[in-house]
DNA sequence: CTGAAAGCGCTTACAG
DNA sequence: CTGAAAGCGCTTACAG
């Protein structure tokens, strides 16, 4: 009776016992899948569970058997509705395998950090960071507590860190081709970051596919991956003398931004004066009020890699980091001007190879 | 030496202890605010366990202080720009207070019961619904563990539970008067689902309000809260003999799906054929995309609210639920008639009042 | 101020 | 199959 009367306190393997009238560790078997129990105690045993409402407590579990099944998450750009997309994917599929998020959503300026390092003292299982990149610093701490780190849409050169991308250099080339079959001729690129390796990616090969058909230069501004940086770089490029007639956006975010002012702003006309493409296909890209021409890259297959990486890490501790990217096509829609040939119909979408 | 060299495990009190020639109580004290330990030995302890890249174990000590700093969060529709910055705010507030988000993010149409049940499991501090309704087994878990529940953006009868919602009355109120004032004379309504009671607030007022006028009937339709179930309600609407001139929706998210079909499949020019309102004013509302005229509901307000009023309940156990309000107002912008009287500017935008 | 000890609620060898 | 016991890494009275 001792052990049950403890107020509002929540039931114990103990509780469960006393009423059971088994051991704790018994209780403890029955509740751990695979144990050895005889079917008639773990019966008894889950019928006095049921009765006391009983829950096993996971941190408990989690400091004996240094497993927490929490996965940390750091992201910086949830306004952003592409990551909002990968958080939702991620989250599906994770608690699909029992597993759960801890989440820190930072602001596109802030680092995550140092918020990310006490993640590491709940003992998580794995840490993957989206929109934001890890300091060197944190990458070492996660390599000495053995804790794998993978980065969605964001690259990194320092050793131990597993990355998942988009097709950037691919997205450049199909894009900068798209453009230039357009009939284009005067090219700018709207970047995340000077930082930023995978903006950098798609800027390159971009800019070699035009610069090698004599269409250069590519002129280049940041946007942060913010809506105002965007916007303020559209201004920058539309206020030019050689004012663009075709602009790369290293996210369908900064498109809308672009896509905004240009309208607003400058009054172009789209696919006449100016054409927009961007990065990532987010299901606003569809929307009648956008109608964006851009370049996929599926939250569903990121989220898909990322945690197949982390359950290798996991499964074989020594396994070496991975580097995986996912497959995207330029879905073509009314922000660009479309090339007389190339475009075919799949799905109810258009999609453009050269 | 033996308590070193563990491998790959990160070091515990233990492991200080040693290095440091103390006892592992005193480590301990030395992390904990307010303990009572020499200046000395707090030096020699830090001093140990920056060597050592000491960080506490939150997990242990959770298991010991029965308050892990978790607080759960659950989410239904993250893809929704409004639900994605209430997180955001959420996560941004509580880590300033050293406690983190354990997160759940569902589709629309799931329950997020079950996985939120297991949230119990992890001791979290508090529980957290927001475009979600708990159902009763959910609330009666919660308060045998004694974990309070708040909601954000929903309503329940269900004793014990915390809310914090916008203005949803006077907000029908307003833009019926305002819709009125502009000369509309064909009312419909897109409300979230039947059993949403925000969602019926909203149109309760806005039906009184248009009906005591002599303007009625307001018809309604449902768009369950998602973009696809909105533009259906919109096609449903638009089909109509006595086709509506004025749309109220329940959420900004849903008037961009009525935005898209109004123009798009019906062509409808709007504030001449067509005016459609919505309510949250959303980052996107005032992109020139949509220029949504909408009633506010600040996300940082209401995650402010719903933390307070956590604070509040652990801080005292016996502290009864509260229901707060978080203020709105009419922002007037490009996809309704605006009444010639009435409109005001402030801080550079347009609010409206009766 | 400090250390030894018990306890938080689990898991997991180890005997039987 | 089952129970007693040790241990996971902390916190916190209790003595001194």
């Amino acid at each position: 009776m001792r052990a049950r009367d403890r107020g509002k306190q929540p039931p114990t393997e103990s509780d469960i016992a006393e009423l059971a009238g088994v051991s704790q560790s018994a209780v403890s078997r029955a509740f751990t899948p695979g144990a050895s129990v005889a079917l008639e105690t773990r019966k008894k045993i889950l019928e006095a569970a049921q009765r006391l409402g009983y829950h096993p407590n996971l941190i408990a579990r989690s400091l004996s058997t240094k497993r927490s099944n929490i996965i940390g998450l750091a992201i910086s750009s949830l306004e952003n509705p592409f990551y909002a997309q990968v958080v939702k994917e991620l989250s599906e599929r994770l608690s699909a395998t029992g597993r759960h998020i801890l989440l820190f959503a930072a602001s596109p300026g802030e680092a995550a950090d140092p918020e990310v390092e006490t993640f590491l003292s709940y003992q998580i299982d794995a840490l993957i960071l989206t929109a934001t990149s890890p300091s060197k610093e944190l990458v070492q701490q996660c390599r000495k507590s053995g804790v794998p780190i993978v980065l969605i849409n964001r690259d990194t050169s320092l050793p131990g860190v597993s990355t998942v991308r988009g097709e950037n250099r691919r997205a450049g080339e199909i894009v900068a081709a798209f453009l230039v079959a357009g009939g284009h001729s005067r090219f700018a690129f709207i970047g995340g970051t000077k930082m930023s390796s995978v903006s950098r990616d798609r800027e390159a090969a971009f800019r070699a596919f035009v610069t090698t058909r004599g269409k250069g230069p590519v002129v280049t501004r940041y946007g942060n991956y913010t809506f105002e940086g965007a916007a303020a770089a559209t201004r920058s490029l539309l206020g030019l003398r050689r004012r663009p007639d075709a602009i790369f956006c290293a996210s369908d975010y900064m498109a809308f931004a672009a896509l905004d002012v240009a309208q607003r702003e400058f009054g172009l006309a789209l696919r006449t004066d100016l054409s927009i493409v961007g990065f990532d296909d987010v299901a606003e890209a569809r929307h009648a009020a956008y109608d964006l021409t851009t370049f996929s890259q599926p939250p569903a297959a990121l989220a898909r890699e990322a945690i197949a990486i982390i359950d290798n890490q996991i499964a074989n501790r020594r396994a070496r980091p991975e580097r995986r990217e996912v497959r995207g096509e330029l879905v073509v829609r009314g922000t660009a001007r479309v090339p007389k040939h190339g475009v075919v119909a799949v799905d109810g979408r258009k999609t453009w190879s050269p």
